[in-house]
DNA sequence: AAAACTCCTCTTTTT
DNA sequence: GAGGAGTTTT
């Protein structure tokens, strides 16, 4: 495709953004204002204009299925080959960069990578080695986690430490982490980003080689960068400053893994002079929904303002519905999907149920299964991070990275050949007082000291036979990763030690690994934690407000709109998360192309509890003239929805919410069920058993929060 | 060292 | 209300 016809079919914001090709450049682009075209559009405009090869470009996403689909766009625009290509996510960019530069760190290039799960299991392993209550350590790997994020390293925690004594106990597990990791030679997802900086901060020739190379510099899902990534970036960027970043802070919903939103303003004061270059024509929604959702996410405080439109025109009313309890709100779901099926206009494949917890996907999946309608859920557990699945990639490591001691204590005894603690025990107590691995420790003491380690000769006989094992398989020449996984679980017996459903998934992993190289698999394993694209069945779509960022569907259920779900009630007492969890529903709302339906139910069990639940704070930002309010529960009726709304609710800043109890001097306890009203004129009312609701005046009431 | 039992936790999760 | 992990039992 010549070049000038890379333009067409861009509107005019896009076309700049596209000839915006030197300097800094922030491109804020709203839900479905067509990002993704731009960016392969520019990718490959540059290309054409510059002359460049595709190796040129350093092009970053967090996906790998973004990735790929970046890949195919400039594939077909171009008609390049985009294999070896600069196209990829943060952390295969960096894996990449550190498998041919990392000697320069002390490590070596066979470095394992570690996911969430083996950084839990090395952070258990500390934890109960320091006495440290080892239940602590979901808590400790995700405040390390966030603390490399952010650049802190332990020496430098320490100093700002609360001086408690728990945060000096962390700042020594933290310590002790990043020794073992490297002792491993091991890198967890937050290192692959902090040590690529750092190598490059430490050798300013390998940063200047990649400086020349990379002469253009594409950013896309900005806002969910996180500080070590933006530090990376801007190093990367500094020298020709010819980068171009992609993002919405309406869609930051990532802050818990450490996202930071405020990279989108930094980037305007580091790169001076930044352009920026709103999308705001959005291609997939009607005008209802985009004015719905507007109205939502206009609430946050703290935002670059955008005004979304599309020349679809209004559309359909988006539906409100409440319902008395989950099952009937779920019912609801099943029969409105069967309704428009049945008009004709709508392929199951064309239905989407968003949810903010997965457990809330139990009770429609019932209710689809009684109305015999197919579904699937997407997300949940990733196929790699299976136990069976991770078991086998477990030999892998270890017989690639003798060091891997984390993959050691993995399969030393799965599937079960008779070594236990007390065995490993000896064998870490070996390890530590010669400072060798577990494998080392294990072998070395095996040839020379067998009376350390063995109890029976049937121990030695076993310990014997899996240092073989790995030692064999390590030796061998295999043409496949497939062959390689194959001798692996014929060898180890894996198959018997589990069922047949498990089995189905080892199929599955051996056929992933056809035709690739170890080392290539090695790494995509590591890197990827789904398997890629599920065959597209003609089925309805349930996955949670999380998932569903990226996708688009004709027709959207936002489920759940109450007061403890959506505000999930974690975030309740934090503005910033509950900034963040209207982000979410604004990210659910702005995936519906033709019809958008929320609903809510006034009971709801969650884990034990059967709870009474109150409309979410969310709905009373919907615009009434937009909406539909269908009314199927008459006891927590939204019929005082309209009431609540006159209220401005910016100022609606409540000592109550709805739920919470309270004392009244001469009534005694209720339960606050409403609060409207601002100023002098607060009001809340308030159900008190035996005597009933009543409205009250907040300055006169007298009230006291219980 | 395996099996049986009890306890605990349960938000979201791009890599 | 279930799955995982730790602890006790055999």
């Amino acid at each position: 495709m010549p070049k000038d016809s890379l333009l067409e079919g861009l509107n005019p914001q896009q076309r700049d953004a596209l000839l915006h090709t030197e300097g800094p450049l922030l491109i804020l682009a709203g839900a479905g204002s067509g990002k993704t075209r731009v960016i392969s559009h520019k990718f490959a405009y540059l290309l054409k204009a510059k002359r460049l090869t595709n190796k040129s470009i350093f092009a970053v996403t967090f996906t790998n299925k973004a990735a790929n689909e970046m890949k195919e766009r400039i594939s077909s625009l171009t008609g390049k080959d985009m294999h070896g290509s600069w196209v990829g996510t943060f952390h295969s960019q960096c894996s990449k960069i550190l498998r041919k530069t990392i000697d320069a760190m002390g490590y070596s290039r066979d470095f394992s990578i570690y996911d969430d799960d083996d950084q839990r299991n090395l952070i258990r392993h500390i934890l109960r080695e320091f006495k440290i209550h080892e239940a602590l350590y979901r808590g400790v790997a995700a405040r390390i986690s966030a603390l490399k994020s952010s650049l802190i390293g332990p020496e430098e925690f320490l100093s700002t430490g609360d001086g408690f004594g728990f945060d000096e106990k962390l700042a020594r597990v933290y310590l002790r982490y990043r020794d073992e990791l490297k002792k491993c030679n091991a890198l967890d997802f937050d290192d692959l980003i902090c040590l690529t900086l750092t190598l490059f901060e430490k050798h300013p020739e390998i940063l200047k080689k990649y400086q020349d190379e990379f002469q253009y510099i594409f950013v896309d899902e900005f806002q969910d960068t996180n500080y070590a990534q933006y530090r990376f970036l801007r190093l990367l960027a500094s020298a020709h400053r010819n980068v171009t970043v992609v993002g919405d802070d309406d869609q930051s919903i990532y802050r818990f893994r450490g996202a930071d939103v405020t990279n989108v303003f930094r980037f305007e004061k580091d790169f001076t002079g930044a352009r920026i270059i709103r999308l705001e024509q959005n291609y997939r929604s009607t005008q209802n929904i985009l004015d719905v959702a507007g109205a939502v996410i206009a609430r946050n405080p703290i935002r670059k303002e955008k005004k979304l439109w599309t020349g679809r025109g209004c559309g359909e009313r988006v539906y409100h519905c409440w319902l008395s309890s989950e099952d009937e709100e779920a019912q609801h779901i099943a029969k409105t999907i069967k309704d428009f099926y049945l008009k004709g206009a709508y392929e199951y494949r064309d239905f989407a149920v968003l949810y903010r917890v997965n457990i809330q996907s139990r009770a429609v999946e019932e209710k689809l299964r009684d109305e015999g309608i197919p579904y699937r859920i997407l997300g949940g557990i990733a196929f790699y991070q299976r136990k069976e699945i991770k078991d086998i990639i477990a030999y892998m490591r270890l017989i690639l990275n003798h060091y891997d001691n984390v993959s050691f204590r993995r399969i030393i005894n799965c599937p079960p050949r008779g070594i236990g603690a007390a065995t490993l025990s000896r064998i870490e107590q070996e390890a530590k007082k010669r400072s060798l691995s577990l494998f080392e420790a294990l072998k070395s003491t095996m040839k020379t000291n067998k009376s350390a380690l063995k109890k029976s000769q049937d121990i030695t006989d076993r310990l014997e036979q899996f240092i073989r094992l790995i030692e064999d398989v390590a030796s061998e020449k295999y043409k496949t990763a497939a062959e390689m996984l194959k001798d692996i679980i014929d060898r180890t017996g894996y198959r018997e030690f589990i069922d047949e459903e498990r089995n189905e998934n080892v199929d599955e992993l051996i056929a992933s690994a056809a035709n690739t190289g170890i080392k290539d698999f090695a790494e995509k394993v590591a890197l990827l934690t789904n398997l890629d694209d599920s065959p597209k069945e003609n089925a309805v779509s349930l996955m949670t407000l999380h998932t569903a960022k990226g996708l688009e569907f004709p027709v959207v259920f936002v489920i759940g709109l109450e007061e403890g779900v959506l505000p999930y009630f974690k975030a309740l007492d934090s503005p910033d998360e509950i900034n963040e969890e209207r982000r979410l529903l604004y990210v659910g709302m702005t995936r519906a192309k033709d019809v958008l339906l929320l609903t809510g139910a006034g009971k709801r069990r969650l884990y034990t509890k059967v709870q009474n639940q109150e409309p979410s704070r969310f709905l009373f930002d919907v615009p009434k003239e937009c909406c539909q309010w269908i009314e199927k529960s008459t006891r927590t009726s939204l019929a005082q929805a309209p009431a609540r709304r006159d209220a401005d609710s910016s100022k609606r800043v409540f000592p109550y919410v709805a739920g919470c109890r309270v004392r009244h001097p001469k009534w005694g306890v209720g339960v606050v069920r409403d609060c409207y009203g601002d100023g002098e004129e607060q009001k809340v009312t308030v159900n008190f058993p035996n005597i009933g609701i009543k409205k009250l005046v907040l300055r006169f009431a007298n009230l006291e929060k219980i």
